[in-house]
DNA sequence: CCTACCGATCGGTAGG
DNA sequence: CCTACCGATCGGTAGG
C-alpha cells in the first residue's frame, strides 16, 4: 500500500499509470481547472478517494503528469541530437524525430502548451534543463554557418526554440487547420510545409532532399 | 438599464468595457475555468451579481470577449492584405502589422490560444470566416510563384496558417523564451528571427530588405 | 481501494 | 447595481 509518494508495489504501477494516462488526456482536452477529481476517477474507473490515496492532492497529479511527460521527452532528446550530427538526411530525420513525439499523441502537445500558459515560470525552469541539448543543436548550426552551408543571419538558439514551439503549437491545434486549408491530407501538408520552412530558412542553397552536411 | 443582451445606455458602455477588459486579462492569464465570477468582479470593482446583470451567464462573458477580440482582428486584416499587395517593403510591413496586434497585448494571443484548446470546433468556425482574407494572401503567394520570386514548393494556405499560428504561439509564451535564449533583447531577437524565417522560406533569392514584388 | 462526510466555493437567482 | 441566498460541486479528510 503506497501511502507516501515514492512507493510502487507490483499491482500499484498499473493503477498509477492508468491514472496518469487518463489525467494526461483530460488535462490536455479540458485543462487542469476544467477537470475535476470526479471526472478523472470516472475515466479511470475508481472512486475519487482512491486518486487521493495515490497522489494525495490534485496538484500532485498535475506534477506527476508533467514529470512523466518531460522524462519521456528527455529520453528522446539525446537521440535527436545524435541524429542531427551523424548520417545522411540529417535534417529531415532530425525534424521527423522531433515531431514524432508529439504527432503520435497530440495530447502531449496540448498539455504542454496549457502548462506554458498556466505555469510559465515552472515550465521555463523545466525547459532550462534542456538547455545543454538545445545548445548542442545551436552549436551544429554555428558550425554550418562557418562551413558556409547555413545562412549567416540565423540566430541559432532562437531558431531552435522557434522550431520546437511551432511544432508543439501545430500539433496541439492540428484539428483546427482543416477548416482553413481543406480537409484533404491536412496533417501531411502541414508536416511537409513545416519541414520545408525549417529547411529553407536554415540552409543556403540546395533545398533538395539529402543535401545537408 | 440593459436587462437584455443588445442594449447599451450611455454610462453602460463603461461598465461593459471594463468587464470585458478585465475578463480578457484574467481568462488569458488563468483560463476560463480558472477564473471565477468573484475573481472577475473583484478585478472590475463590482459585485458578481452585477456581472450577471450585464451578461446573464459566465459563458456569455467568454463569448463577448472572443467576439470583441475577433472584431478588432477583422478590422485589421483588410489593412494587412492591402499592405501585402502595395508599396515597398511589403513583406516586412505585412509581418510587422500581423504581429503588432498580438505583441501590443500578449493576452490576446494567450486568450486565443486557450480558446483553440478549449473550444477547437468553435474557433475553427470563427477562423473560417477569415478564410477569404487568408485566401487573398495565398493568391499573392501563388502569383509570386508564377513570377518566379517565390519558391514553387510553398504550400500557400499552409504557409499563411503556419505564420499566423507561429506568431500567436510565440507571443503567447514570449516570457518563457528568456530562459533559453538569454535575457537580453529576447523579444527583439525572436521577432527578428521569426521574420527572417518567414521571409527566407518564402522568397527565392534576394533575402535583403526591400527585395519583394 | 471504498463509503461517508466536511467546509468552501462555484455559477446563478430573487428581490429590491 | 447590491444584498441575501440557493443547490450543486469542488478538493480533501476520516475511518475502515
Amino acid at each position: 500500500m503506497p501511502r507516501a509518494a515514492a512507493a510502487n508495489a507490483p499491482e500499484d504501477l498499473g493503477a498509477r499509470e492508468k491514472i496518469l494516462r487518463e489525467a494526461t488526456r483530460l488535462f490536455a482536452e479540458r485543462g487542469f481547472e476544467g477537470t475535476s477529481l470526479r471526472d478523472l476517477a470516472d475515466a479511470v474507473g475508481l472512486q475519487k478517494g482512491s486518486l487521493v490515496y495515490h497522489f494525495e492532492t490534485k496538484e500532485n497529479i498535475r506534477e506527476a503528469v508533467l514529470e512523466a511527460l518531460i522524462d519521456r521527452w528527455k529520453d528522446i532528446v539525446p537521440q535527436i541530437v545524435l541524429t542531427a550530427t551523424t548520417g545522411e538526411n540529417r535534417f529531415e530525420r532530425t525534424i521527423a524525430e522531433s515531431t514524432r513525439f508529439f504527432s503520435e499523441d497530440p495530447n502531449r502537445a496540448r498539455f504542454l502548451l496549457r502548462e506554458c500558459l498556466d505555469h510559465p515560470a515552472e515550465l521555463q525552469a523545466r525547459v532550462e534543463q534542456l538547455s545543454p541539448w538545445l545548445g548542442l543543436l545551436a552549436d551544429r548550426i554555428k558550425q554550418g554557418q562557418k562551413e558556409g552551408i547555413i545562412h549567416r543571419d540565423v540566430d541559432p538558439l532562437v531558431y531552435v526554440w522557434g522550431v520546437v514551439l511551432a511544432t508543439i503549437a501545430t500539433m496541439a491545434v492540428t484539428g483546427m487547420a482543416a477548416g482553413i486549408i481543406g480537409p484533404e491530407r491536412t496533417e501531411e501538408r502541414i508536416q511537409t510545409e513545416l519541414i520545408r520552412i525549417a529547411r529553407t530558412s536554415l540552409f543556403i542553397e540546395p533545398a533538395s532532399k539529402g543535401a545537408n552536411a
